[in-house]
DNA sequence: ATGAAAGCGCTAACAG
DNA sequence: CTGTTAGCGCTTTCAT
């Protein structure tokens, strides 16, 4: 390996000099040194040492990224965006673990990181317990959670309340845990919106068992759009199902999941005419599921996923979605992860990113309702 | 941060002993010193720097990815496995590059991960000149290269040659980069038989544009066994339609350039019949375009894709394709690339992996076949 | 403008 | 068995 003082020697300058030119210190060498030493520098073909750079500077450029399986899709392009924005905004590498959703793994990672000197990381927690992140973050890691910044309290139109960049929701009481999240009360908002829209007064709200902040919201949103119809005088019925989730969690189980939902959801009766699903995979599962069982989607049923996945687009019919600016929300949190790294004393970040439904084929008026309901409704304009 | 020193002055012994306590060397040290020292550890929450250890040492448990994009579910996949063995079997934590099937981008994080002291990383490389790969190799680095193990040489009976662990296929000549792959020739040889099997004598193989060797070796297995099919009298047609790219590589590409395709393949005349794709993303792209034009598969147009996605299940049809032992390949890419960080003298390691058709609703006979080949085929036993 | 020296936290001889 | 010492490759005062 080829180091620092190879590269003086060949320049007859000192270390620190060639120190200086990788840092780009023009300012304290002469041109002819920093000519002569950039010479040896490519001639030797160097690359500094990070680890040494590290040890002594403690930074290093590398992002750790905490997600519960790049199995899943979503997870998977959200681990591309990530990637492509620490590279080629900051020149971060990406320092990546699957947690599985377990408590014990994501706590592991987070030491594993730490003894790495990754100072900066990103994480998908479904966990409801958010205590290993503050932890973390007390240990001196700028962690910023996705998925978690759930925001229950709304104005009289639904519209969430703005608040102050320093607002951290409930759980995030002791402190330096940023939050960047999707507005999944809207997401479950303008899906509920959707389907009543469409005619149907008999909605379900799919999701896996096991409580999660996202969860909650989206399942909260679905039921406050219901909630309005009913005061709007429809006769809405609107549930959630939980599906009982067994063993690990991954892509292939979702699917799976969402496949065996669609027994428990023919066997309600009455049998819900419009399903909302927690995620895209599910909503696929169980679309599949459906057919397998000699149903329609959406003749018989009608589907709206979340997620937005391209995949979505490409199932028979389409699967309408509910999409989440993931480009965006990558961006800013790897910028704020690598912000806070740098200076732990910023103000707490909340960050709610709108939603937006994609209308594709998997949602139509319900078999039985003759009549629709086609006046403008609020979930229009959020 | 707490250091050695921290826990060496608290236990009342040096930094060396405690060193040693944290690498296991139980025989130098005394039990109760032993025990202290542990006592210290715990009390402290202590845990080593390994940025410090590793500069001494030149190791690292950091095994490093580079796959085309983990957007593609294959990939991500592939690097939930990777990881889950690196992590569980070895201890090592995952740094992972999107490389967008980028030459300069797969150079530079190689230098990357150089650069952090990384001495073993699995590369999907899909560019046909393999000599960056050698040359990070050359710089000391453990490099497996997956989909690369390409072997053109079959017995009469199309089973690949049995080769010497030192037989390299011939891009590979300098040396130290290790292969691992599905058997691609086989797995274009198995869906083309499927095909041949269900009565269909106008087969397509649809590749985006670009050279690899798994392509290249999914083609020729393809093509082989049309080639049987004709000796053996059967009036069989097979064509390779490569789709143009444009742009970077990833997820939702592909499954655009499946849909674009169904125009192209709609305009051949005659159209095939029975189409297999060098993936399965691809081929739910082309189906949902087939199905777009008002085109049904298998009613019209069979297809089969491969690497046995979960996905692929729940697409509508089902879609029949050709699995790949993602796991055990994973396994062995870790265990090779680990091994050889450690000894570098290792002979050289070029392992193919079985395929497998799995079936499912993408195939049935063609439309204007009234008599189909039912005899026995040699793919049904490869 | 340049170099000498100290040290980041750890490990590995080598003495004691 | 235990402690002392000398770095790993780099950055960073501090002299010169």
């Amino acid at each position: 390996m080829t180091t620092i003082h190879d590269v003086a020697a060949l320049a007859g300058v000192s270390a620190s000099s060639v120190s200086n030119v990788l840092n780009g210190r023009t300012e304290k060498l002469s041109a002819k040194t920093y000519s002569r030493v950039q010479a040896a520098i490519q001639s030797l073909n160097f690359s500094p040492n990070r680890v040494a750079r590290q040890l002594k500077t403690g930074h290093t450029p590398m992002l750790g990224l905490l997600v519960p399986s790049t199995a899943n899709p979503m997870y998977g392009q959200l681990a591309l965006n990530i990637e492509a924005a620490a590279q080629s905004r900051f020149g971060y590498s990406l320092l990546l673990g699957n947690t599985h959703r377990d408590k014990q793994q994501e706590a592991r990672m987070f030491d594993d990181m730490l003894s790495f000197g990754v100072r900066a990381v990103i994480v998908v927690s479904s966990l409801a317990d958010e205590q290993h992140l503050n932890d973390a973050a007390a240990r001196g890691m700028a962690v910023v959670s996705y998925d978690r910044a759930a925001r229950y309290a709304r104005d009289t139109s639904n519209r969430p309340v703005t608040a102050a960049p320093g607002a951290a929701p409930s759980t995030n009481s002791t402190g330096s845990v940023d939050h960047v999240s999707p507005d999944n009360f809207q997401a479950g908002y303008l899906a509920s919106a959707h389907l009543i829209f469409h005619g149907h007064r008999h909605l379900a709200f799919l999701v896996p068992d096991g409580d999660t902040v996202s969860r909650s919201a989206k399942v909260a949103g679905f039921l406050a759009r219901a909630e309005e119809g009913r005061k709007a005088g429809l006769p809405i019925l609107s549930t959630v199902l939980k599906a009982p989730v067994v063993g690990a969690f991954g892509d292939s189980e979702l699917l799976d999941l969402g496949a065996a939902m669609a027994d428990q959801l023919v066997a309600l009766s009455p049998t819900p005419s419009g399903i909302v699903t927690v995620n895209d995979m599910l909503a696929i599962g169980l679309m599949s599921g459906l057919q397998r069982l000699g149903l329609r989607v959406p003749g018989d049923i009608s589907i709206v996923g979340m997620d937005g996945l391209p995949i979505a687009a490409f199932v028979n019919p389409g699967l309408s979605s509910i999409a989440m600016p993931l480009g965006e929300m990558a961006d800013a949190m790897v910028e704020r992860a690598i912000a806070r790294a740098t200076q732990p004393d910023l103000p707490p970040f909340n960050a709610l990113f709108e939603t937006r439904l994609i209308e594709r084929q998997s949602v139509a008026p319900p078999r039985d309702t003759s009549s629709h309901e086609l006046r403008d409704y609020p979930g229009d304009h959020i």
